[in-house]
RNA sequence: CGGGACGUGGCUCAGUCUGGUAGAGCACAGCGUUCGGGACGCUGGGGUCGCCGGUUCAAAUCCGGCCGUCCCGACCA
């Protein structure tokens, strides 16, 4: 078998799931965010689309394959040409004509079902696809958790009405649960934002690992969960302050504090009482966003709150043109012509801290209405762990998860662009509603990694590990511990169990050490010691455990333990 | 796109400051000893020092440009 493992890890890979797939001879890297797949690395691939294709067909879904080359036509028609910014790749063919490589396949799906589904009699239908995908990431990182090019599973569900979409939903969540459970991963499904897909609702998938790119937020009463970007505040605003008397405004020199910590520090007070002016440039102009200094923006939800496509930070120049004062120094004080707005924690701030529009000073003493006006108030930020469930009012806490699925009730908003409709009982013509389900196969398989390894590599849960079973014959130059190796793996091959025969002429030490690091479950050791006691040694691999097995007896036992493992793994 | 770091044999890295014969460990090939947790000995092969240009008697080393990779940030399924 070609695999070539790696005593170090290559000085490019971060994250353990990095690290451990390159030295398990998984894969290699090509260029920045694109990988081939060694035969170690397609093996597990294929595992989980097995999974994937199984629990997809048992929800009624039916495999198609779309193709990856899409020509502009159909993107102007969704509007997403000039929507979907850079992470699209465009090209021209031989006659100027542009095309994309798809990032994700509404319009195409969209685009066969219109030409085919007539009649309500057609639906529900929901198809799915398996294939490879390209977004030209701003940061391709992690290995194949954040990749260019990317397997990703994708289906797409098509009904007459709501009622309908929200059935497919269902039945796509439950069938995730089920994939994601079979693949051994500990996830959680938490509610999020839809992001350039649009639609009106959407749930993550997440797999729960200290290395996530995912905040995500969890209520300790009740089952209430979301991104963090998606997580709604509804604290009350701290009233206690409101009934301070406001004290007269002041303007203190500063010179050269700058960032909230410097500025708090330097007047000896707490964060909570700084107020923090963040300058964007937006569809309509230049916007300025107030929130608490020990808080963060929240852009998905500015963004939101403004209607707005673009949401940049300001650039310097803008900024010393707004405000007139460098970074550092901006407040709402003296900002005219542009619109502020301020998060609803302000609201119940009294004498606070901030910018005053001018190089080395700042405000103190600062009060709403009476020394500036904002235009709106709005939650524009981030949840913190001081905040509230806002469905129950419970203690919120943090957790960091890797998206592995995602899934989007659409509506209408592709087959309207599109123009997908079909003819109800009534014979009356009407839009299709659709679903969108995404996983990311690779990073799937990451994420599995990610949350079992140890030190000496890789523990694969058993439904995705590339074999199930390894063989490690310690000294293949003794005749005797060669032919019961050699007949330990045809009867497990007999008995359909995967099974890797490491036949190679090495130190026994290498030996354990590439069984390790490629994690495969259940290690059987065959060397003298044992074998001349007439017995081979079982080994799991996640809990180190050894069985003494006699060899005759060693293939229905194997298959037992497999038995055992699969059912430990997805009760 | 902004900030930072790096690019020397397949891998990990030294050498660059202070210009003067291109190195180590691992890996690889051969022979021998060996064979239960990354052995040992001997021998050997392998490098346009990322690329282009400049300075110099002389450049891996100094200067300029470009390319690539990684990290942090902005952004994103």
């Amino acid at each position: 078998m070609f695999l070539p493992t790696l005593r170090e890890a290559p000085a490019e890979a971060e994250v353990p799931s990095h690290k451990l797939m390159l030295r398990a001879g998984m894969i290699r890297k090509l260029a920045s965010g694109i990988y081939s797949y060694l035969p170690l690395g397609l093996r597990v691939i294929r595992k989980v689309e097995r999974i994937i294709r199984e629990e997809m067909d048992r929800a009624g879904a039916q495999e198609v394959l779309l193709p990856a080359i899409q020509p502009r036509e159909l993107w102007d028609k969704s509007g997403r040409w000039n929507v979907y910014g850079k992470e699209l790749l465009r090209f021209k063919d031989r006659h100027d004509h542009h095309y994309c490589i798809a990032p994700t396949h509404e319009e195409v799906i969209t685009d066969v079902v219109r030409r085919e589904v007539r009649s309500y009699r057609q639906l529900p239908l929901i198809l799915y696809q398996i294939q490879t995908k390209f977004r030209d990431e701003i940061r391709p990182r992690f290995g194949i958790m954040r990749g260019r090019e990317f397997g990703m599973k994708d289906a797409y569900s098509f009904d007459a009405d709501d009622e309908g979409a929200e059935k497919s939903y269902q039945r796509m969540y439950e069938a995730y649960c089920r994939i994601f459970k079979r693949c051994g991963l500990k996830f959680k499904v938490v509610e999020a934002e839809t992001g350039p897909i649009g639609g009106s609702f959407s749930h993550e998938f997440m797999v729960l690992a200290d290395t996530g790119e995912d905040a995500i937020v969890s209520c300790s009463e009740c089952h209430y969960a979301a991104n963090a970007e998606k997580a709604e505040v509804t604290s009350p605003d701290p009233a206690s302050s409101l009934s301070t008397p406001l004290k007269p405004l002041e303007k203190v020199y500063t010179p050269e504090i700058k960032a909230v910590s410097e500025v708090s520090e330097f007047l000896g007070v707490f964060p909570q009482e700084l107020v923090k002016t963040l300058i964007f440039q937006t569809d309509d102009g230049v916007v300025a966003a107030l929130v608490r200094g020990d808080h963060e923006i929240n852009h998905v939800k500015l963004r939101n709150f403004l209607g707005s496509h673009v949401l940049e930070l300001a650039d310097e120049q803008t900024i010393v043109g707004v405000t007139g004062a460098p970074v550092g120094f901006a407040g709402a004080i003296g900002l005219h012509n542009i619109r502020i707005i301020a998060d609803n924690a302000i609201r119940g701030m009294r004498n606070f801290v901030m910018g005053a529009n001018e190089k080395d000073f700042h405000y103190i003493n600062v009060n709403l209405d009476r020394d500036f006006k904002v235009d709106s108030f709005g939650d524009v930020r981030m949840i913190t762990s001081q905040d509230r469930c806002p469905k129950c009012g419970g203690l919120i806490q943090f957790f960091r998860g890797i998206e592995v699925g995602h899934v989007f009730k659409l509506g209408t908003k592709y087959s309207e662009a599109l123009n997908a409709t079909y003819l109800d009982k009534e014979g009356k013509e009407r839009l299709l509603v659709m679903g969108c389900y995404g996983i990311g196969v690779g990073r799937t398989v990451a994420a599995a990694i990610e949350q079992n390894h140890d030190s000496d590599g890789i523990i694969f849960p058993i439904t995705i590990a590339p074999f199930q079973v390894i063989i490690l014959p310690l000294d293949m130059s003794d005749r005797m511990i060669a032919e019961t190796a050699e007949s330990l793996y045809k009867s497990l091959i007999s008995k359909e169990i995967e099974v890797l025969l490491d036949d190679r002429q090495e130190w026994a030490g290498i030996k354990f050490k590439d069984g390790d690091l490629i994690g495969i479950p259940i290690r059987v050791t065959i060397g003298r010691k044992t074998l001349d006691k007439g017995s081979l040694e079982v080994t799991l691999r996640s809990k180190r455990a050894t069985h003494l097995v006699k060899p005759h007896e060693a293939p229905s036992f194997i298959e037992e333990l497999i038995k055992k493992e699969i059912y430990d793994q997805t009760e």
